[in-house]
DNA sequence: CTCCGTGCAAATAGTTTGCAACCAA
DNA sequence: TTGGTTGCAAACTATTTGCACGGAG
């Protein structure tokens, strides 16, 4: 893991008030240490630091990332019930959920064109609209 | 619970090629007995089987959404990790998910209208669209 | 020095499964 | 008869929590 990617999950984590132990930064560091945007799970981002050398307990890495959802920093999705991902771009914008792999990807939000929304009931308001595109291999 | 449900809920497991049982009856007479659009979670489903005095184990409840699921009766749904929602409307349509009582009901599909969607990447194939809009009461 | 953060193990929630008894066809 | 179905308890997966220790401010 490149050292600038530490400082910028350092930076990442000051931004949000959040404290800069060890452990945030590595998981920091490997979530958004090269700028790219990432979807992750827990168990993923566990073995991730593992691979890097350091190691964080489990339990400490879904209380992360618990924190910087908290935090704002990532945005949580579930897509099916069983686990949930973590997306480092926190915009709301569609994904892709590719079947075969169970893994997620954006989806580019210009190409998805709402034209018209379910009005909501009487005394609330759409805090949200999750939309998720399941693709499955296209039987050929 | 009326003795017409118990047979329209037959009818619905018969016309799916699922033996009817004396539990799935009773459990199909509760999702679809009055012809209305229901979406349940197991506990709730097992609690109203409960309430109607026979007594179905939970497991069973479990299982036998599962084959519902599976026959194409029902739609499962998740919409944040913690547990699951079957969908007696089969066709794919958007939800309401209320963030208050944490419960789902349908949103009418006329009124969402999806003027472009993000194509999908090679090879590949959209295998359906989950929108959820999630509400919160307004703050007033 | 004072708390917040961490690690481990144990607890929890939701769901599935193994297996013997049962029942619809 | 025969294979699908049920119930119970135990297994499982994903996640959270209690508690003692450790490190950041």
């Amino acid at each position: 893991m490149a050292p600038e990617a530490l400082t910028r999950g350092a930076d990442w984590l000051s931004g949000a008030g959040l404290r800069p132990t060890r452990q945030r930064v590595l998981l920091a560091g490997i979530l958004v240490g090269d700028g790219a945007d990432r979807h992750v799970t827990a168990e993923w981002l566990h073995d991730a630091a593992g691979r890097v050398g350091d190691k964080v307990s489990l339990a400490t890495v879904y209380n992360t990332l618990r924190a910087f959802s908290d935090a704002g920093l990532v945005q949580e999705i579930t897509v099916d019930g069983t686990g949930s991902y973590f997306d480092t771009r926190t915009e709301d914008h569609p994904h892709f959920y590719w079947e075969g792999s169970n893994s997620l990807t954006d989806a580019s939000a210009d190409e998805l064109q709402i034209a018209r929304l379910p009005s909501p009931p009487e005394g609330m308001e759409i805090a949200k609209v999750d939309v998720v595109i399941r693709l499955r291999p296209k039987a050929n």
